[in-house]
DNA sequence: AATTACATGTAAGCGGTTACATGATTGT
DNA sequence: ACAATCATGTAACCGCTTACATGTAATT
């Protein structure tokens, strides 16, 4: 159900949006919390349509579609934020390697978290970047939305570099090489 | 095929262990970083053993039977672990809530923020209890198995309870109420 | 004229969840 | 006797990925 949620955030905060707007914005805006292609978008947007949760305003060129959210959308997403409880801990492969980690030697061990660290690291430049786009588009002003998401991300991602560098030290300590 | 990595790296360190087992370690050890359910569990170990990943050393009682890992399997692992390019950002329920709640008025923000952060607060006492029981056990010797997870989950908690806090004091100052 | 970007869809298959189903052993 | 725990499996369903498939408009 959550696909459908972020799609009414998305259409809730741009007013309105074609199925290919939408997706582009998974990649661009909100790719670090969640993603979805157009393959899973296009249908989950006529099943939306046929629940009243966002109606057709336009068709324009190309076949373009453009989707608007409606009163019962708002709502449908109010309350899902509101009274939706977490499942818990997500699965991460990054964590998962984490684990594993401690079944190699300790040579390999380093490279992986090395690389891992690299990862974090490119993450990092990227968001930036992405913030640094957000300063200059006149979008400072009434996008709130997907600010506390973006400041998440970059906390998540420095936290990230810097547990690898101290697993690093850890690791190197206990190998004599 | 995390699953399958997941399994064997338990299976690396446990030595050997029943599906039963298995599924209970997901549960108990692995769990703030991969869930699996015993339905999911069983056939993929059948799987396995055709694959000739692990063997069944032992039939028990009460048709319980006994994995272990073979040299395969942990050749398999290793290169999973050295080679896996992790595919990039994961999907997080905690992130696309952090998105959403910019489409809320204030009060109701405030209110999701705060039950985020208890819900992270609850998380850390857990990982602190699991922290605990692995020091008085005797795990403490050679269970550097999941040292270096254990430690990401702290950080990765204690980080989110920062945000949170950090969060609600940013839409308080934006709400007069 | 060719390429790129726009734009929408469908289908096969995989990984995972939930529910169904069965039975043995141990503890009270 | 009864309940809890141990122990293994199957089946339906859902969400998502990858690949297939089609066509239009703008750019070079």
């Amino acid at each position: 159900m959550s696909l459908r949620i972020a799609l009414l955030g998305l259409l809730s905060s741009s007013g309105s949006a074609s199925g290919y707007d939408l997706a582009k914005s998974f990649e661009r805006s909100i790719n670090h919390a969640w993603q979805a292609s157009h393959s899973q978008i296009y249908p989950e947007l006529v099943r939306m349509a046929a629940d009243k949760l966002v109606t057709v305003e336009a068709e324009g060129t190309r076949g373009r579609k453009t989707y608007t959210i409606t009163s019962d959308g708002r709502a449908e997403l109010r309350r899902w934020i509101v009274d939706h409880r977490a499942s818990g801990p997500a699965r991460s492969e990054y964590a998962l390697q984490a684990f594993l980690i401690s079944s190699l030697d300790p040579a390999d061990a380093i490279d992986v978290v090395r690389r891992m660290r690299a990862a974090s690291e490119a993450r990092l430049r990227e968001l930036e970047r992405t913030c640094e786009l957000k300063e200059s588009a006149g979008a400072a002003e009434r996008d709130y939305f997907g600010k506390y998401a973006l400041d998440l991300g970059l906390r998540q991602t420095r936290m990230a570099i810097q547990w690898a560098r101290d697993t690093i030290e850890d690791l190197e300590r206990r190998s004599p090489a």
